[in-house]
DNA sequence: ATAGATAGTTGTGATCATCAACTATCTATG
DNA sequence: CATAGATAGTTGATGATCACAACTATCTAT
C-alpha cells in the first residue's frame, strides 16, 4: 500500500499536456463515456452503435431512403444495410418500395419501433441528465449552440 | 419535412426530430468528423487510433505506467500493449523497467517521438482550426470550458 | 436503344474492443 | 521466511464494426 492505488476514489495526477488544449481530445472522452453509459442501460436490447440515431432519423423523416440515411449517420452504406435489416428483425422499422423510382426503399418506422424508441429516448435523457447535472439550462443551451456551429463549420471547411 | 431526393450537390434537409436535443449526438458527428480529418492529414503515417493522444500522454507524464496509461486513454490494458509495441517499432517511445518495481515498464518518449509528436499537433491544430474557424477565441475558452466541467461530473454521477 | 448514374446488396479484409488465461513480480500476514 | 493474494504486463481468441470494391436493378438522358 505504498503507492496510491485507486480505490475506487483515488485518481492519479495525470498531465494531459498540449493534449488537454484541443477540443477533439476531450470530446472522444466524453463521447466514449456517454456511449458506454447509454449501452449500460440498454445492455438488454444488444444495440449496435448507429441503430438507435437510425431509427430516430427515420422516426423524424418518414419514407426516407438508406442512401440518405447513411449519409446523416455518417456510415457507409453498406453498414446502414445491416442497419436496417437488424431495425426490420426487431420489427421497429420497414423497408417499402417507392412507387415512384423502385432504386429506393422508403423507410418506416413501426408502432413496436415508436414504443422502443419512446424508451430509449428516455434513457438517453438520464444518461444526459447524469453528464450534464453541473451545468445550468442557460450553459446546455449554449453548448449546444457551440457544437451546432462546429457541425455547420464542417460544410466550408 | 424532408421528401424530395437529393440532386447532386443539393443538401437534402433532414430532421434530426429529438435527436437534435441531445449533446451526445452533435459529439459523435463532430468527433466522427474530426477523427477523419485528422486521419486523413495524417495517412502516411498510417496511425492507429489511440496511438496518437497515448505518445502525447507518455511525453506529458515520462515514466508512466501501461496501466495508468490504459486508464488516461480509456482503453484495455492489452490494447495498450499493442499500441506500446506500436510506439516502441516507430522509434518513438520506450519501455524501461522499473528499478523499485519490476513489474512495472517506465513509459518514455524518445527524441524521434519527440519530433513525430510536434509534427502531429501541428496536423491536429490545422484539424480544429478548420472546425472552430467559426468560433471567437472567447467562445473557444468557454467550450473547453463546459466540455471540462462535463468530463469532470462523471466521477460522480 | 444504349450509356451512365444511382440505390441497394454482398463479400472481403482490416481494425478494434473485450475477455480470459497466463507469467512475473510485489505486498501482507502469520 | 513462507505463502496467499494482488498487481503489471502479455498473449490469444472472439466478435463487432467498418470501409471498400464488385455486383444487381432500376432510372435518366440522349
Amino acid at each position: 500500500m505504498a503507492k496510491d492505488k485507486q480505490e475506487g476514489g483515488e485518481q492519479p495526477e495525470i498531465d494531459l499536456g498540449r493534449l488537454g488544449d484541443f477540443i477533439g481530445f476531450r470530446l472522444r472522452r466524453i463521447q466514449n463515456h456517454l456511449s458506454r453509459n447509454f449501452a449500460a442501460r440498454n445492455a438488454d436490447l444488444n444495440l449496435r452503435s448507429g441503430l438507435f440515431s437510425s431509427l430516430a432519423i427515420i422516426a423524424a423523416n418518414p419514407g426516407i431512403s438508406q442512401n440518405l440515411l447513411s449519409r446523416e449517420v455518417g456510415l457507409d452504406k453498406s453498414a446502414t444495410v445491416q442497419i436496417v435489416d437488424d431495425l426490420e428483425g426487431r420489427g421497429w422499422a420497414e423497408r417499402r418500395r417507392s412507387s415512384t423510382d423502385r432504386r429506393f426503399y422508403e423507410l418506416v418506422i413501426t408502432e413496436g419501433g415508436r414504443q422502443a424508441l419512446a424508451q430509449l429516448f428516455a434513457n438517453l435523457e438520464e444518461t444526459e441528465r447524469d453528464v450534464t447535472s453541473d451545468l445550468s439550462d442557460e450553459e446546455r443551451t449554449l453548448l449546444l449552440g457551440l457544437l451546432d456551429r462546429i457541425y455547420q463549420s464542417r460544410f466550408r471547411g
